[in-house]
DNA sequence: AGCTACAGGGATACCCACTG
DNA sequence: CAGTGGGTATCCCTGTAGCT
């Protein structure tokens, strides 16, 4: 059977988007409730799918679904999907009025507190009908998930040198030295010259699982 | 332990409204 | 008029609670 005949023209989106909603909450009533829409309806569209692809994408059971290997499969594609028409209308939406949009901009407390609100007042100055959405990702490593699933378009912080991720592009925007603070009656800060090991036993306040912790963890060997 | 009633969840049959 | 989407009514299955 050709592509066209079995899954172009017979697999929906709406019928997908209804898988989605049913995996994520786990039940055909549920799903239900939440899209507005009678049992029954929300029933066949799943049947609709199975029937499509020949497999069941959920298991049956009395407290309500659970997805398949199958379902599972079927669900991180269409998610994959979704995500590629989402992009698509505001790829649209931006032809048809460059000066309206979304930009959703992932950053570190620290760089949000300080270059990040100048840049930002800047930019909506310059941009004012385009919405600028920032979400605090203080661990940048961890954080690349946020730019893989697309939740951020950018992420700002410090990276690693050399940067290891293929799928990803990276840009300095400027180099930033790090700097040791201390209080001004510490007995080390009269020094005018200290060496970077004659610090690893003092007790230092760092932010969690950041790159400079690890840069410095490097630094101590 | 076994039976029964009930609730929750999914499937099916049939119908209606809308659209091209 | 056929296809599609969604409705109600009803049935089936399973788990659970209560009773004997």
């Amino acid at each position: 059977m050709k592509w066209d005949d079995r899954i172009g023209r017979r697999l929906r989106l709406h019928d997908l988007h209804v898988l989605l909603t049913v995996a994520e909450v786990g039940s055909m009533g549920k799903a239900a409730e939440r899209l507005a829409v009678s049992q029954p309806s929300i029933s066949k569209a799943i049947s609709d799918i199975e029937h499509t692809i020949g497999v069941r994408v959920l298991d049956r059971t009395s407290k309500g679904v659970e997805t398949t290997a199958y379902g599972r499969a079927l669900l991180r594609r269409g998610m994959g999907a979704f995500d590629e028409l989402r992009q698509g209308i505001r790829e649209i939406e931006s032809l048809a009025d460059p000066t309206v949009g979304e930009v959703r901009i992932g950053a570190p407390e620290a760089i949000l507190a300080g270059l990040l609100t100048a840049v930002i007042d800047r930019f909506s100055k310059a941009h004012p009908r385009v919405i600028v959405t920032v979400i605090p990702a203080n661990n940048m490593s961890s954080e690349y998930r946020l730019l893989r699933e697309r939740t951020v378009d950018f992420l700002l912080g410090a990276i690693p040198n050399p940067f290891m991720q293929n799928d990803l592009d990276a840009e300095a925007l400027y180099r930033d030295r790090l700097r040791i603070l201390s209080g001004a009656k510490h007995p080390l800060a009269r020094r005018r010259k200290i060496e970077l090991s004659e610090l690893v036993d003092e007790p230092w306040l760092l932010p969690p699982e950041s790159i400079l912790s690890s840069r410095l963890a490097e630094a101590f060997g």
